[in-house]
DNA sequence: CTGAAAGCGCTAACAA
DNA sequence: TTGTTAGCGCTTTCAG
């Protein structure tokens, strides 16, 4: 075991409370037993137990954030965004992988319920009811992401997926595409069914056309994206834009429409959602959809805070934006249903439509 | 605040301790009384508080890992790896990210022992001796990566760089190359180091040369192989190989010599360390040496058990092996030195130059 | 089979 | 300015 205050007050001859009001800086301890205290903290490299003081002051000063992919660069983004809010506040956080496992997802829940963490940000999609049920029976605040759904003590961040696929569709349009296909998220989740719904609003707001065959689902993941985008292809009749539903499917597209052959965007567009750094780095770099994680990380704590100073308020609804980053994975639509012959045209004409305002890389500081 | 075990006992009319018993499984209580301290339990959603019993126990099942970079997929592939085993263990993992700030590792590893974590892996480089030396002294077993030191309490684990380094270089000889450069790590780091030579060595032994100007230094990042490999592609006389320190410096490397519209690998051939997923997603696909994570993980929780059982014991040091994965970003050496006027030949020749044994793609299930 | 009581390391009145 | 005391929520002898 290591040293505990009472050793320390034994040598130093003072009792624990004076160690304590030292480690405290509180209270008018005479300078002189501060640095003969002092001095033997220093020396036996003392550090409070912070489970005696969560017992004592009842106060956990951590925050947990439950995510299903650790390997997934959004959430890890989003995650070191969170850390860096809280240790700023002098909060600690707990982070849980679920790898999308319903288990493991509540096993996490129950660690910090056990660990009596002021506030859990729930990112994982799979998490039954049970799970949430229990994290509000406790009275712990709760915000979770494209839930769709608040009550007291529990808030919700959603994407405004209406917005982002707007911007995309409108995009797409403005370069000529007037047939586009799509790559969903993982079937049966919530935020997967508002995300295409979003996309087909978008399509039919902006006169763009698509087709049942088009319309694919992934699973959030690069393979899953690889596979939809090989059923895509490999139908007699192809779109000339793709869109999917964030940058990881994106990455599989492309490398699916690579394996074909084809070039991107020359006979193909592909869109993305996140904007993870990754995209940037990818061949060709991704047009996609900017969240910005200070602001999510920001509205997650902000929901958490609010909450937590009173349980019986309503939770709240917050709505996070994103910004269209054109980049060189879109470009002007092959001109007509036979893409093949068109090429030389289009070259002729690129000149002219080629409307594309790159924006500075992000996350790349090259000098 | 939450129900407490006193509250549960009072409801059910029994004392604490008999609570207690039934929370753990444990002794022989009644079947009766357990079924209706059960009921209880589960309709109050009762979770005991984990401060609570580390403090009673004197163990906190907690583990910690300090690493310099969360979005790294190096680290979080590795973290994800440590997880699944502590959990496994029923342990915690307590996750601290340093974005290579000293003073960040300095309070990481001061709140891992404010928790009295069962052991510590430091896997941040910048760390200084002070935050070492307060986890020996407070008896925590440390593993720490690429140390090149043990002492009592502190296990080490080194990558093979010598053997992989050789592995990278012959295979660069066997493909003809004979001018080969490196993109290495930060300066002034020990592991940095150690790699560099670990290459020059290679470099001896196989007979291939380079020259001052072609050894460059990155900082483990994407943005650093992006400005190395600039240094490299802008001199008149070029290598026909980079050797890069890992994989996200390769991809900027490759980044860099796509926008110089070189061909890779037929201009120049380009490698990687680590096999990171992303490796296999770029285009081309990196040669690269694979680390297992689940070993290196694996003797990060025994050299900690080991250490923990006995600190006195001198701690180990493992070594994790590579192994070499060639992928698409290394191929047969332009002839000469003026590698333009080759090209036609070079096709000619490629059928019977090129041993690429392409191995399948890691970590995309594509079915 | 169950209860009483002590104590893990710390803090916070309340006294002195 | 400092000490005494009680107690946070739990486990664990030791009695009964």
């Amino acid at each position: 075991m290591s040293v505990s205050m009472r050793e320390i007050a034994k040598l130093a001859g003072v009792s624990s409370a004076t160690v304590s009001r030292v480690l405290n800086g509180s209270a008018l301890v005479s300078e002189e037993t501060t640095r003969r205290i002092q001095q033997i903290l220093d020396e036996l490299h003392f550090v409070p137990n912070s489970s005696a003081i969560h017992l004592k002051r009842g106060k956990s000063h951590t925050y947990g954030i439950v995510i299903p992919d650790l390997t997934n660069p959004f959430f890890t983004e989003l995650v070191k965004s969170f850390e860096e809010l809280l240790v700023a506040n002098n909060q600690e956080l707990l982070i849980a992988n679920t790898d999308l496992q319903l288990t493991r997802a509540q096993r996490s829940v129950h660690r910090m319920l056990m660990r009596r963490v002021d506030g859990v940000a729930l990112l994982a999609s799979e998490y039954e009811t049970a799970s949430l049920e229990s994290l509000v029976k406790n009275r712990i605040p709760v915000v979770t992401a494209d839930h769709y759904r608040i009550s007291p003590g529990l808030s919700d961040i959603i994407v405004d997926f209406a917005g982002g696929m707007d911007q995309v569709v409108a995009h797409l349009r403005s370069l000529g595409h007037t047939r586009v296909g799509y790559i969903g998220g993982t079937k049966g989740l919530a935020t997967s069914k508002v995300r295409s719904e979003s996309f087909l609003n978008a399509i039919r707001k902006h006169g763009v056309s698509t087709r049942k065959s088009w319309i694919t689902e992934g699973n959030y993941r690069v393979a899953g994206g690889v596979v939809a985008m090989g059923k895509i292809l490999s139908q007699p009749d192809r779109p000339s834009a793709v869109v999917t539903v964030n940058d990881l499917t994106a990455i599989g597209a492309l490398r699916a429409a690579r394996e074909r052959h084809l070039r991107i965007p020359e006979d193909i567009s592909i869109t993305g959602w996140d904007d993870i750094e990754m995209s940037d780095i990818v061949s060709p770099p991704l047009t996609t959809l900017r969240i910005s994680l200070r602001q999510y990380a920001g509205m997650m704590m902000e929901a958490l805070q609010a909450t937590g100073e009173d349980l019986t308020q309503p939770g709240r609804q917050f709505t996070v934006p994103t910004t269209l980053i054109v980049r060189q994975s879109t470009g002007p639509a092959p001109a007509a249903a036979k893409e093949q012959q068109t090429r030389e045209k289009k070259r002729a004409r690129k000149a002219e439509t080629t409307p594309l305002s790159t924006i500075l890389p992000a996350g790349i500081d090259v000098n």
